[in-house]
Parts: structure tokens; C-alpha cells; sequence
DNA sequence: TGTACATCAGTGAACGCGCGTTCACTGATGTAC
DNA sequence: TGTACATCAGTGAACGCGCGTTCACTGATGTAC
């Protein structure tokens, strides 16, 4: 049976998704590092107050914002990934579901590009989780394509690394150029998609 | 002839460069964007009101750091992928070189690598502007490699931007494993060495 | 070399402001009977 | 269904504190003659 929230706890995740979302609009000309209660309060209309009912501190409110951004992500590198015949049929899908991601998100997007290097220990951690459980998802799915035979898993970790890195660089160049011309966006898709099927190459030739 | 700075000057640079480095240390634990001008001339024993003989702001100071932390570096590129023999030579002495230099000027590293995303949009500017020329010396290098013969002039920018781009994967990831012990920062060679020789495959082949 | 004036890096007091955190509170919601 | 009590999300006042910026200043260094 589907439990329904009493009034008092909807109340509540109703806030607390609202102080969420402020957050993220802040954090699009700023860091987390910076980023100060009352202003995520001012911007809800909540006393500064109401804050301490939902997170302990910014870090915190930080490392639930890297799970509302990474969270809900690990079903669509499987959907990608699997479901193409052609290596450049999966390249292409791939380039294209990054730019759409970044296009929908991109708040989300600025966010994790912003603190995986950024200044607040427990959200870089948090993030290093996530994208560690990424890597582990692409490898598995590397391990069950025929190309893969005779691969190391060892190799394959490192390739999955490779592929989640460049999908880091594919969608902070498509934040960029959000603004950007369609010629220049486009550009960009050109490059990226190069870039991809140039480490596909080296795949298909590392046994060699 | 050399001109000799009047004393003057000379204290005026020292107190500059002391602020500059007392900045970089503040800056291991946090963002720019949260860097206090008063933390930076409290660190270093000057009036709070000194700082503006100097820079205008924290953010004016951080594109300084980002002249000090990569404008230095361009030198470098051309003595490292020239030079070597063959490829897997210049691999192991590229992955050797951002070694030492995170082990050297590990504040640095990490400077550029938080800020590259981070808050302040001049200084993001800053290190786009001298990555793109990092891109640029790599093109020009790779172009008179044998190895590039049938390449577009495109194809070969895009190529150094891949390289550029794991440049930094390999910085951070040596960033990262710093304090961990021999083995752990071996572990981390051989990926990142494996993940260069894969794109170098993929170069080879990228004609075929 | 000596003198008179200009420059300017660094000072220190003062300002108004927003910050994070504490505390006792209120009143709607939840629960037990 | 109604009543009496418990819970707890959000309030609002208050606090001490450090912030960025202004301003008139000082005194060592530089310059012109």
C-alpha cells in the first residue's frame, strides 16, 4: 500500500524541496562555500530559523543537493549505454542525452561541475560517491559487450572512468555554450562527439 | 641594462606576493568566492585598507593567482611532448611532470582546478583564457609530429583539447592522493598512464 | 652634497550591515482513550 | 465522535561578531634644483 504523508510531514518535504530549490538559484553565481543561510531563507520566505528543522548547515543542505542531482541519474546510463547497435549510434545517443540533461538541468549540471572541486569536504565526497557509482554502472555495462572480451576488469574500470570524466568535460562545455549561438552549440557537439569517438577508436585497438 | 627597483617598488611587489601567497593557503580549505579580504591581510600583517594598494578586489586577486599558477607553466608543454622518442615515452614523462608539479605546487593545482567551475566569472575567464592557450601549444606541437600527417587543422585542436582536459583529470587525481600512501599513488599512475596510452591508440588509428 | 617639495604604501578609526546561532514561544497537527 | 494532551515546524527577538569600504593621516622614499 502507498503510505500518504500526514499534513505536518507533506508541510515539512514541501519546505524543505522550496529551500532546495533556492538554494540551486543562488548557487548558480556563487559556491557553496559562500552561500548563506538567511539568503536561502529570505529567498522561501521562511524565518532564517525554519533552517535548522531540515538541514544542519549548508554543507549539509549541499550534500542533499548532490543527491538530488546524481541521484536520479544512474537509470539513464543504463537506458543509454545498452540499446544501440553501433558504437556511434551509442555515441551519438550518448552526446544527446548529455546535451538535453544540460539543457533541462542546468542548474543541477553548474552545481556538480562547481563543488567536485569546490571548497566543502562532505559535498566533494558526496559527489566522488556518486560519480565512483557511475564509473562501477558504465564498467558493468562495458563488461557485457562482446568488445570487451579479453578487457581486465581492472582496464575496464579505467576505461568507465575515462567515459565518466569525458562526460563531465561533454556536459560542462554544453553549460557554456547554453547561451551561445546554435552555430556554436553545435560546434561544441561537433567536438565533443569527435573527442568520444576518438577514445571509441582506442578501445577497438587496445589489445592490439 | 637591468633597471633595479627603487626600494619603493620593491616592498610594494614583497607585500603584493605576500598577500598573493597567504591567499593560496586560505584558499586550500575554501572557494574564492568565500575569501575574505580581511582573512588575506590578517594572515599576512597588514591593515585591512592595504589590500586595495594592491587589488581591487578578492576576485582581481584571483585572476592574479591564476596568471601566477598557469602563466608559468606554458614553457613547460613543449619540453615535455617534445623530446620523446616515441609515444609511450612521452606518456610516462607527461604523467611524470604534473606528477612533480602537484607534488611541487599542490596549492596551485588545486586553485585551478576548484576555480576553473567556481564562483567568480573573471577568474573562471581567466583560466578558460590560458587553457585555450595550453590547447593551442599542444595543437601546434602535435601538428609537427609526423604522426599528424592527414589531420584537419580541427581535428588536431580537438585532440589537444582532449589531452588539455585529461591533463587536468590527472592533476586532480594526483591532487586527491597526495596524503595516500606509495601504493595508492602508484595505483593512480597506472590508470592515468593507461588512460593516455588508450587515447594515443585512438590517435593512431583515427585515419583508418 | 643639501634642501624643499611631491609621491604614495601602509595606517587606524569609524561606519553600517548581514551573518549564524540561541532561546522561549505559538498554534496547527497528531494521538490515545 | 469528542476530548485532553503531546508533538513539532515555523516564529521573532536578541546576541556578539567580522565583514567591506570610507577617510584623513603619516612618514619613508623619490625627485628637482
Amino acid at each position: 500500500m502507498s503510505h500518504t504523508l500526514g499534513i505536518r510531514q507533506a508541510q515539512k518535504q514541501k519546505t524543505r524541496q522550496a529551500l532546495l530549490d533556492a538554494a540551486l538559484v543562488l548557487l548558480e553565481e556563487q559556491s557553496l562555500s559562500s552561500l548563506g543561510l538567511r539568503e536561502v531563507t529570505r529567498a522561501v520566505g521562511v524565518a532564517p530559523t525554519a533552517f535548522y528543522r531540515h538541514f544542519r548547515s549548508t554543507a549539509d543542505l549541499g550534500v542533499a543537493l548532490v543527491e538530488e542531482a546524481l541521484g536520479s541519474l544512474h537509470p539513464m546510463i543504463q537506458n543509454t549505454v545498452a540499446g544501440a547497435h553501433t558504437s556511434e549510434e551509442r555515441i551519438t545517443r550518448a552526446v544527446e542525452l548529455i546535451a538535453r540533461h544540460v539543457h533541462t538541468q542546468p542548474a543541477h549540471v553548474r552545481f556538480i561541475a562547481r563543488e567536485r572541486h569546490g571548497g566543502v569536504q562532505p559535498v566533494r565526497e558526496a559527489i566522488r560517491s556518486q560519480l565512483g557509482r557511475f564509473a562501477e554502472e558504465v564498467r558493468a555495462e562495458l563488461a557485457k559487450d562482446p568488445q570487451s572480451a579479453g578487457w581486465s576488469e581492472e582496464d575496464l574500470l579505467m576505461l568507465a572512468h575515462l567515459f565518466v570524466d569525458q562526460m563531465l568535460v561533454t556536459a560542462s562545455l554544453f553549460l557554456e555554450s547554453l547561451e551561445a549561438p546554435e552555430e556554436e552549440r553545435e560546434r561544441v557537439t561537433q567536438l565533443v562527439t569527435r573527442q568520444m569517438r576518438l577514445i571509441s577508436i582506442g578501445r577497438r585497438h587496445w589489445l592490439d
